[in-house]
DNA sequence: ATAAACCTTAGAGTCTACTCTAAGTCAAGT
DNA sequence: ACTTGACTTAGAGTAGACTCTAAGGTTTAT
């Protein structure tokens, strides 16, 4: 049957025009289209998406996206370059991490200063931690 | 002495336009300035920065830092509600970092798949996570 | 004294990633 | 038959965060 683009939208909290953005750019070009030009997206397509959301949501630039579903149509011509992407990619995303990880210790820092001026103790704190 | 805007920059691996904009934006209205109307930045101007920096760095728009700001400098009426915006952005950095995870899980499982599809073996894999 | 290397401002331009609008097609329900 | 609510396109507009330009001031070295 097929998923429509709204259905699509909603399980990826996207809109509908984000994914139509998506596809303008590239990022989207296997999937196919009903008798009346509506775009259906299959289970497979779903499991596109989600990779493309990965990648996005790990901070890559849709052009990089969009070069990557190059390679993967190019066959397996690509797939040396394309395990070196996410080896690449892989090193961003601990990067990443590791950045989170210091500056939350300056947040929490900043935190314990101000739970001293604002006079709050230990066990006060942790309600608000969890 | 101070430091110049270029020193400053360098220090924070911005740009001197960078900096100027943040000024123009309202995150540094504490920053003296030289009798020829240089900026001169103090160590403590530099703490001011770096807590500025961690909190682009967490996803914290500008104009949310520059409400930080005013609030810092409106003095101890504003101490519980910024104590409440670290408690919140410390949630939401929490939850980027969950976010980092859960996507590096399907980078890991993608590069799993392309170490197959490469013919690469356990131990050479280790190479390239080093 | 004049060039180099800093700094200043206002304001224009750029990039990314949407986000929306207008005009139109199609299928289903009353 | 006609309205409602999906969908379609091309293309314009927006938001955020820079990034750069032009025109000019000051300090330092030759």
């Amino acid at each position: 049957m097929g998923y429509t683009i709204s259905q699509v939208a909603k399980k990826f909290d996207l809109t509908a025009h984000t994914i139509r953005y998506y596809d303008k750019e590239g990022l989207l070009p296997f999937v196919d289209r009903s008798k009346t030009g509506n775009r259906e997206f299959s289970d497979d397509d779903l499991d596109w998406i989600k990779l493309i959301c990965c990648l996005k949501n790990t901070g890559m630039p849709i052009r990089q996206i969009k070069q990557y579903i190059e390679w993967c149509l190019l066959g397996d011509e690509t797939l040396e370059i394309r395990r070196q992407m996410f080896i690449d990619h892989r090193k961003e995303v601990l990067r990443q991490m590791e950045d989170l990880k210091e500056n939350l210790k300056m947040i929490d820092h900043k935190l314990k200063c101000y739970d001293k001026s604002c006079n709050i103790s230990p066990n006060t704190k942790q309600l608000h931690s969890l």
